[in-house]
DNA sequence: GGGTATTTGTCCGTATGTATT
DNA sequence: AAATACATACGGACAAATACC
């Protein structure tokens, strides 16, 4: 038993894409014209074109029409020791990017306090509903739109005299640096989780990336502990997928070569 | 201008699934019931479904109906250095699950000898289409389908002396520990890219994931350098997105008691 | 700026096929 | 075997976005 129409006009196209007969950014052929060229309904060819692009493989254009995706040149966040320690907020996750000709920008924290959810409660060690201090962050790249941060620390801290950190300000040298300073605390490690899920409204607003759910987000929680193994802090970032990679080292590595 | 009547109908339940009216697992109306709760077409009522669907909220069945998605227990995958340094193939990677009852479990490897590709030759530091073999399996944890893992080694190591890699055996103390063994080569770092992207069609079929690309994959790109910076080899992990997520820990951290 | 043609987006109706119970 | 529910496919109509003159 043979696929179904749409899935067949699909791999028809797709091969055309792959092996190169439709380059990148070129348009297709309308629906009308598919219509024709396949003898099927416009919904049929709809069907069709709506697999590739879940598979990322097209886009459409209202009033323009369907084409062929162009390549994106990923930003690469590097994820090592020597990007963290000592580095905060800001100056530490913008040093992630690799350099290149690329300008990464921080937007003004905005500072809230509230009471802690289920994850942010858990990975901080406090009570559920324990009031924490929250800074969330835009971040750019060369003007785009890059990740949302949010940053988490105890309210103990601030009751300790680490109240800049109630400031709408960003701070340049960063959040940690400031913290040792204050009250000698030092961040000695972190673990990081990373996870896909699908954006909130927000974030494809943000990113501009299209709401249905098509284009999935890095989700990473960065939970930085102290000397004594205490929580510091928790930060949420919010990565799109589609123009990001991480990569992790460990051990002697040479300066990376490759694409 | 309000929105289209299928996100509104989509809004709707997502409100109705995320507030719990609709928990996990349970059936949501039929399109026929919706068509009437809503006074709107089957097609709309399809369409609103879909959005749902690339949003992973809701799953369909033919001749069920539609349900919303039950919540995964995911895989955490913990990207350390003990977990790497001496350890190989399998025993490393089924060393990289948390605990628990849950049993990882291999493949016998499919080994092949191939020119390099564009990536994998250039990982490698190698001219395009150098003789490189490579090392197939897949992994399982407790009978489902977990990962799919190549391995790429250069050619010279077999030359050198090192012919065991080029038989379909698993080793069982990990290939990294032979090349000690027999040339006295050392893994001494590493380094992982992680990115992702839609799955493949081989990778849909083993996964037992929809093929549509609804669900994204994980793809890590791990190189393995030896003492003189040399790449010893280039290993790609492919993990369907949606039950599994990394942890990177750097610094002196406690022992995870989180979610 | 305005108007028009083109192209995709939304929505309707209907019929038949296929999977599951 | 029958009923149910989603999957596929056809047809048509108008709206909205865009490009071009």
């Amino acid at each position: 038993m043979p696929d179904p129409m749409y899935r067949q006009i699909a791999e028809d196209l797709r091969q055309k894409i792959e092996s190169g007969v439709l380059g990148r950014g070129t348009q297709l052929p309308t629906e009308l014209e598919l219509r024709e060229e396949y003898d099927a309904s416009r919904t049929t060819i709809r069907d069709a074109i709506r697999l590739l692009i879940t598979r990322g493989l097209v886009e459409t254009r209202a009033g323009q029409g369907t084409f062929v995706v162009e390549q994106i040149d990923p930003f690469v966040i590097i994820v090592k020791p020597e990007t963290g320690f000592g580095l905060g907020e800001s100056a530490g996750y913008a040093a992630d990017v690799t350099a290149g000709s690329r300008r990464p920008r921080v937007s003004m924290p905005r500072v809230e306090v509230q009471q802690a959810t289920g994850v942010i409660a858990s990975e901080l060690l406090l009570a559920d509903g324990s009031v924490v201090v929250s800074r969330h962050q835009q971040r750019f790249i060369d003007d785009t739109p890059w990740s949302l941060q949010t940053s988490f620390y105890p309210m103990s801290l601030v009751e300790q005299g680490a109240t800049h950190i109630l400031q709408a300000v960003d701070m340049p040298n960063g959040v940690v640096s400031y913290l040792a300073e204050v009250l000698g605390v030092k961040q000695v490690g972190w673990r990081d989780k990373i996870t896909v899920r699908t954006p909130e409204v927000n974030e494809t607003g943000f990113f501009k990336i299209l709401e249905d759910g098509r284009i999935p987000v890095f989700e990473t929680f960065r939970t930085s502990f102290d000397e004594s193994g205490t929580p510091l802090r928790v930060t949420i970032t919010v990565y799109p997928a589609d123009r990001n990679q991480f990569v992790v080292s460990f051990g002697d590595v040479p300066a990376s070569a490759s694409a």
